[in-house]
DNA sequence: ATGAAAGCGCTAACAT
DNA sequence: ATGTTAGCGCTTTCAT
């Protein structure tokens, strides 16, 4: 109602109790040495100024914040909001804020690097899915604060992340031992440098099939804009008309894979009969669509780096190189399956390098 | 490298510009009277200590601090992370923080209310989503900072928010107009008190039925758990095994909706054909799946709320109990149309008042 | 166990 | 245009 209300103060508690500003800070931070009396006596006046200790105030004395900056390059993606939603809570549950840097296009990233607003205004900062040059991870280094990565490793750095490449590799051969040979990689165009995953996951899908002995063909590597129907009917386009069209195509996202399928299935295309769509992810919509994936959990990716925060504000002598790898699972649903039979040559056993041609 | 390694403070800057820290002060804050010499002479010794001024200590003095705090229930949903994207780098561009709060169950809910730990700590505070109490609310009151609902309309305080009664009728209307009158509505339980809007949309379906004539029949009216695949095959089953089912499906979410189509079409019931269904939202997957739906955007609320907030902080005689309504919009797509023909009379014009029986 | 006093790093009067 | 000074609301010695 009086917007112009002044917040009580330390003193306004004191006086009330009648007791000592310095008595009330301990009391309220818990020192022990407060003797049960005073301690409700203190408790009571606070509840009843509806007071609350300023956060700023303390940190000009303390040196610490309380705070963890986090920036990331948008909330709005499958991955970003589950692990935002898991680290969040833990935060909150170890009386941490948590202040966000949102920072969805070059302009704004330059400006936060150029500033880095969270200098002195944090104990820690994530990074989340940035893929950082050097001088932008040097910037940070002279934060002063330590810098935790999330979802991308840096050399020499506190780092959490999944396996992109293994979980790549492990996928592309499940497509191999299925009988594949002409398998695509579909992935999205994001603006440079704002996306580390997609280009983990084109070196695992390579190894994979170097590993098996099968050439790398750069037709089959198309790539989309991003959420863009018009891109993905257009990469499924290029696909189709190769000369020797894939059998599959692992899609570096679900939500691309879902797109693919959607667009294969309009021109009549039976997935996972004519063409296996593999995805990456394992997000809520792999299981409503049945799409064969390889699953990661942003779920676990929080809670660790939320722990591996907190650890290296608290201990100074924590280990600042520890990566933190987590796993990747294959989850084979009804959209992959083994390549049709040659066309033109029904029932042919054994070499199933690719449809044959005249 | 060296983590104890302090902060520069102005008292450095200035002694090693040769200058009163005031100058400093003034300098960095883009006061107007600097010389241009003393201005650059600053500026460079700023940039050589690598200085980054302490919010804290100045919001000390000024009483702002350049923050906005963020009640949300989660992070991990289309609506949420499509909002914040927005809201997040429009607060940035004013140079404000944005700190987030995560409550997505009732101890951690419980624990914010009680503590009101933006109390202090920020300029405003933006709740998201909630369908807060008159405790809670009351709470909230005594904050001593401009509160802004966002996504929900609290009476007399600033609130953003689609009219989703409004949206749901017009909803419900489009399929009456198609000549539907079994008409079931399908909303998610979410845990009591998490969710405004579905309660709304709830009364909008009803108020077109009420309007069309329609009798209200809670038989219609079926729940399940979020992002649920068995609760949504059991609501489903529900509704097919009424003595006279549904010709057509109203739900609350596009993600719901695209759950029920994929049951739907996992029993062969063809959509629009033999049912239809309506979603709200029209997120991506609406456009992808070709789902009518009833379009609403967060992105636009994110801006709205962004510029209500700000208004609020910088201005105290601005409207506190403005409400900013924003538009919905149906979409009609490829999962609604006119209902079947009854059962067993083929041809039958006229009266489409739901299936024959015997 | 409690109180007094200094000071964290800034801003904002007030001087000049 | 610049410097001086007095706090902002806490925490932290240091006394007692």
């Amino acid at each position: 109602m009086s917007p112009a209300q002044r917040h009580p103060t330390m003193n306004d508690v004191a006086e009330r109790a009648g007791v000592s500003q310095s008595t009330v800070s301990r009391t309220l931070r818990g020192v022990a040495s407060v003797s049960p009396e005073v301690r409700a006596r203190v408790e009571q006046a606070a509840r009843e100024l509806n007071f609350a200790a300023s956060r700023y105030a303390a940190s000009l004395v303390t040196g610490k914040t309380g705070v963890v900056a986090v920036l990331v390059p948008t909330l709005d993606s499958w991955f970003m909001g589950a692990a935002l939603s898991s680290l969040g809570p833990l935060m909150r549950d170890a009386d941490m804020e948590l202040t966000m840097y949102v920072v969805p296009d070059l302009d704004r990233r330059t400006a936060f690097f150029e500033r880095l607003p969270a200098r002195r205004n944090a104990d820690a900062l994530m990074v989340f899915c940035f893929d950082l040059t050097k001088e932008e991870t040097a910037r940070l280094d002279e934060l002063g604060m330590p810098v935790i990565y999330v979802s991308q490793h840096v050399e020499g750095r506190p780092s959490v992340y999944v396996d992109d490449v293994a979980g790549a590799c492990k996928a592309t051969r499940h497509l191999i031992n299925l009988g594949h040979r002409r398998i695509a990689f579909a992935h999205t165009t994001n603006a440079r440098g704002f996306s580390f995953s997609s280009r983990e996951r084109l070196l695992g899908y390579q190894q994979a099939l170097t590993e098996a002995g099968i050439p790398l063909d750069d037709d089959l590597v198309v790539t989309t804009p991003p959420r863009d129907k018009r891109g993905t009917t257009q990469a499924v386009g290029n696909l189709l008309s190769l000369r020797e069209p894939p059998t599959a195509i692992f899609a570096e996202q679900d939500e691309l894979a879902a797109s693919l399928i959607l667009s294969l299935r309009t021109v009549q295309i039976d997935v996972p009969q004519r063409i296996s769509v593999l995805g990456f992810d394992d997000q809520l919509m792999a299981e409503w669509l049945d799409l064969s994936t390889v699953a990661q959990s942003p779920t676990d990716m929080g809670r660790k780096a939320a722990e591996l925060a907190l650890q290296l504000i608290n201990d100074p002598d924590a280990d600042r190189s520890r990566h933190i790898v987590l796993p990747t699972h294959v989850i084979p649903r009804g959209t992959t399956a083994p390549p049709p039979a040659p066309q033109g040559e029904q029932d042919t056993g054994g070499q199933a390098s690719g449809p044959a041609r005249p």
